[in-house]
Parts: structure tokens; C-alpha cells; sequence
RNA sequence: GGCGCCAUCGUCAAGUGGUUAAGACACCGCCCUUUCACGGCGGGUUCAUGGGUUCGAAUCCCAUUGGCGUCACCA
């Protein structure tokens, strides 16, 4: 028989953003159907009134955009022959289907107030109270407008088994389900119903969604089954961990950092950055080591059978490399524009050799984000300690640079503003070192030190003299030399 | 607690009865170098425990332990 085109979906409640661990099942969703050339569709699942926040589709679609991820089928301007894809606007359907498996016998009406006690003793779930009721009494609620639900009805022996492409037969003791509500007293289905009517009517073929879920598909194979449907492929995936102070792990949540693709992205992570380190994060390719990877290139690579079913702890070192390699990867003029906005207000001086600066910036950073840090000494000279004037290897000493720095500094005076860059302040400084004999790293390293204040520093002695000007470096290499002198 | 899922370096992981148990991040060392970074080279650390099955087990089975999930008119 030939294979039904695939179609998978990425399912999402509107909370209003995206966490980590959802934007990685619907990226999976999306790279097994493009590798199979199917279709990827976005559903709203809005059927709790009480959790509804405004906007949360836009932002959805918004991020899936960003992320690179396109849906096939969706809400509003997305469509598609299945819709609506927004379960507050299916009510009709639900209450139809479910109308229909009461007449199927695999669901009935209940009219127990939800505020009563309806459990049983050694049973957890609801007591089956309205189970057997007889028709009549039935009728005369319904009559009656009397406000209901409807429960599944589930076998009372048995077991329910199932296929899970990760993790095999998965098989449940029918005991442990409950006659759980299919449609609730205001209307609307909850999840376990109208995911069911939904992923069947959309046509999805393969269901790929959290390990969550893996206890509660036993409910939805028997409510196939019940309607007589062919079952979908089901990958439950393992989730996304965080890693806590002690050392231990737990799923992954806001105390764990920044752990929305926003966040992230806000922090100045590229979105190719992100989508490609999560898609990492539980999935690995078969045929290649490959740690960089594009969009085309992720779908490309795809198959089930790199996925891990055991949870994966997201880690933020990993993040900074994949991030960084982006960065390295990228032309100075894009960096330089996507960074300007996380450098803040920039004197003059730095404004006019930006690009300079972002050169020297772009290998060595992981995000966005660490920039005002990294240039917050060329905004102000910090005050610092003499002992930075040490460095083994190039045999530098405080005494040294007391030595070395009014030399040196009355070198620099004589070079003009025109001159004042970074190829010709290194040929002048070489010829001063060979002149003197001595080791390039010695005068290098007191310069650096002198004029930046700080022992690590974005750039080299006189890419800073460069970046900060005749002037200011002057000023800052005479403050030093006082302070020396002061000791 | 019942039920279920999971278990290879600190982390992501390859591995499906016979391997010196890949690779990446992180870490350490060396080289390069006007610092750091980048780049190059090298290094340490891993099959949770206990029983089986087998000539042989990280790979199969069982138990234990641990982690996680689930038991809603939430999704």
C-alpha cells in the first residue's frame, strides 16, 4: 500500500510564550514532515477560558516565524482545507462527535454537580455515578435543560496497549482510567477529546508531542477505537531539563534562567543560533557529526531515529558555543548592525570606530548581550591595581612599566591624528622595540594595560590606542603613568 | 502512594552481543600570539548497583536504586 502523505502538528495552548521545550516539539513536528515531505499544521488549543491571554496566537505565529518554522495549515491568513484550527470556534464538532459515542455507547451523560464528592474508595477517578442511568431519568434531565457533561466510558478489566514509535508497546491496566470528561458543562471540549476529534479530522499521521502525554493516550487509543478510527503514529518525546544550584535536575522552567525562545533571543542569541542548538537537545543525526546546522540542512539530516527518549539537560554552555560559531560565521557589517543596539549610548569616539570595534568584538563573544561588558573599560579607564603590570612570560613587572611608560608615551606624542591608527602606531612602536632589544610581548602588554585598565580586553594594545584616539589614549596612558608614579 | 517512562563522560551524545566505548561543549596542558579570544595539537573523566542468559554484555532478561511524568469540567 502506498504511505499516506504525512502530516504532523504542533498543538500549543495560547499562554502567551514560547518555552523552550515547546518550540523543540514543534521544530521536531516540523522537521519530520518536511523530511517527508508532508505537511505541518498550527493548532490552537483555547479551550480553557480561565488561561486565555490576549494575543497569544499572534505571538505564536510570530515566533514560529522567527524561529523559521512555516506552518502548512494554521489560523487566519495561514489556512487550509481543515479548518477552523482554533478549537473555540470547533464547538460544534465537538459536541456533535460527542454526541455520537454516547449513541456509539462509549460515552455518557453525566449530571453530578462538579462541587459534590463523586470518588470512590480504592478507585481514584470519579465514582461513575451516572454511568448506568436509566434513559428516562436521561430524558428527563436533558428535558429538563438540567447542565451536564460527558465521560468517556472506559472498560472496567483489561488493558489498553499501544504503539509508541520511541518507546515501544506502552501498555495500561484499564483500571487506571478514569471516566473522564469529554465535553465540559460550559460547552467546550477538554483536551483529550477534542485532540482526538481534531488530530483525526485534520488528517495528522503521526502525533509528536511530550512525554507528558504518555499516560494519557491509553484515552485517546480506546476513543479511536470507539469511533472506529485508524490510529495515528504516536512519539512522545522526552523532555527538557534544567539544571539546579544543587546540582540536581528538574524540567525546565523560568527559576532555570532564560527559558523562552524570547528570552533568549532578547539576550541577543540568533534565532538560527537557538533553533539549531534545541534541535541538538534530544535528536541527534545519523550520519554525521555535524554540530552547525541550517534549516534546509536540520530537515535534510531528520529522522525519528536520531531521537533520545530519555530527557536532556539544556545547557547554556553549548548554547554559546553553537551561538558563537553563528557569530564567527557572520559578515562584520551584519554584526555590527544587529550589536549597535545592545552597546547602548556610545561616546564619540567609540561611535566612530564601531566597525573597528565590532571586528575585534565579533570572534569573541557568544551573545549579544555580554557587550556591555565587554566595552564598558573604553567608556571609562576603571581604576586598577599595579600588580596587573605582571605577566611571566613577557617578564612584565610594575617596575617595568615605571620604566617603559614615559618612554613610550612620549613616542605616541609625536604621532599626529592623521596618524593615528592602528597599522601605523604598530609599525612606530616596532621600531622603538627593536631599537631597544627587547621582547615585543613586554611593551605591548604595559601599553595595553596602561591605556585599558583591565587585564583582558577585546583587542590588542594598539587596535585600543586606534579605537579610543589620540587624545583620550594619551590622557589615559599619562593618568596611569601618575598613579605608578604615585606609589 | 498506584500506574507509566527513563538510566553511556559534568553536559549533549554515537553505540543495537565481540570497538583501544566515536564526536561536540565545558575543563586542563602545550603551540601560535601586542592580552584574551580565534586557530592548531594533546589530555583526563563515562557504561547507576546487584543478579542472571551467553564462549563473550554498555548492548538481552530480572531485581534494586535513582530521576522524571501522570493520576482535573488544565493542556
Amino acid at each position: 500500500m502506498a504511505d499516506k502523505k504525512v502530516r504532523t502538528r504542533f498543538a500549543p495552548s495560547p499562554t502567551g510564550f514560547m518555552h523552550i521545550g515547546n518550540l523543540r516539539t514543534a521544530l521536531y513536528a516540523y522537521l519530520f514532515a518536511k523530511a517527508e515531505h508532508g505537511d505541518f499544521i498550527l493548532r490552537i488549543e483555547d479551550t480553557d477560558r480561565a488561561r486565555y491571554v490576549e494575543g497569544a496566537v499572534d505571538f505564536i505565529k510570530r515566533t514560529l516565524s522567527a524561529a523559521g518554522i512555516v506552518p502548512d495549515e494554521g489560523p487566519d491568513d495561514i489556512g487550509g482545507d481543515c479548518g477552523p484550527y482554533v478549537q473555540s470556534e470547533r464547538m460544534e464538532i465537538y459536541k456533535e462527535y460527542a454526541v455520537k459515542l454516547v449513541e456509539l455507547g462509549h460515552a455518557y451523560y453525566c449530571f453530578c454537580d462538579p462541587g459534590e464528592t463523586h470518588t470512590s474508595g480504592d478507585f481514584g477517578g470519579y465514582d461513575r455515578h451516572c454511568r448506568d442511568l436509566p434513559q428516562e431519568e436521561i430524558d428527563a434531565h436533558l428535558k429538563n435543560g438540567d447542565p451536564y457533561v460527558i465521560r468517556q466510558k472506559m472498560p472496567l478489566d483489561g488493558e489498553t496497549t499501544y504503539f509508541d514509535v520511541l518507546h515501544g508497546n506502552i501498555t495500561i491496566p484499564n483500571s487506571e482510567l478514569e471516566d473522564q470528561v469529554l465535553l465540559k458543562r460550559d460547552g467546550m471540549p477538554t483536551y483529550n477529546f477534542a485532540n482526538v476529534i481534531d488530530d483525526h479530522l485534520m488528517g495528522v499521521t503521526h502525533i509528536i508531542r511530550g512525554a507528558e502525554f504518555i499516560t494519557s493516550t491509553p484515552k485517546h487509543v480506546l476513543l479511536y477505537k470507539g469511533y472506529g478510527w485508524e490510529l495515528p503514529t504516536f512519539i512522545h518525546l522526552a523532555p527538557v531539563m534544567g539544571k539546579n544550584e544543587d546540582g540536581s535536575v528538574s524540567k525546565l522552567s523560568k527559576r532555570h534562567g532564560s527559558t523562552s525562545f524570547e528570552d533568549l533571543v532578547n539576550e541577543g542569541y540568533l534565532p538560527e543560533a537557538i533553533v539549531n542548538y534545541v534541535a541538538l537537545l534530544g535528536w541527534s543525526p545519523k550520519t554525521t557529526n555535524q554540530e552547525i546546522f541550517s534549516m534546509a540542512e536540520l530537515i535534510a539530516a531528520f529522522s525519528l531515529e536520531g531521537l533520545s527518549k530519555s530527557p536532556a539537560v539544556f545547557d547554556y554552555d553549548k548554547l554559546n558555543w553553537v551561538s558563537g560559531e553563528y557569530y564567527k560565521a557572520m559578515g562584520d557589517e551584519e554584526f555590527a548592525g544587529r550589536a549597535r543596539k545592545f552597546a547602548g549610548e556610545l561616546p564619540d569616539y567609540l561611535e566612530a570606530h564601531w566597525a573597528k570595534l565590532c571586528s575585534l568584538l565579533r570572534t569573541r563573544i557568544s551573545h549579544l548581550s555580554e557587550i556591555p561588558r565587554e566595552i564598558a573599560f573604553l567608556k571609562e579607564q576603571p581604576a586598577f591595581d599595579a600588580a596587573l603590570y605582571t605577566n611571566k612570560r613577557n617578564k612584565v613587572t610594575p617596575e617595568k612599566a615605571l620604566e617603559l611608560l614615559p618612554e613610550m608615551i612620549e613616542l605616541l606624542e609625536q604621532v599626529t591624528e592623521a596618524d593615528w591608527n592602528n597599522d601605523a602606531l604598530y609599525a612606530r612602536l616596532n621600531a622603538y622595540i627593536e631599537e631597544k632589544g627587547l621582547k615585543k610581548g613586554l611593551p605591548m602588554w604595559i601599553l595595553r594595560i596602561g591605556v585599558a585598565g583591565q587585564s583582558v580586553t577585546p583587542g590588542g594594545a594598539t587596535e585600543l590606542l586606534e579605537i579610543l584616539g589620540r587624545e583620550n589614549s594619551l590622557a589615559r596612558l599619562k593618568k596611569s603613568l601618575a598613579n605608578l608614579q604615585a606609589l
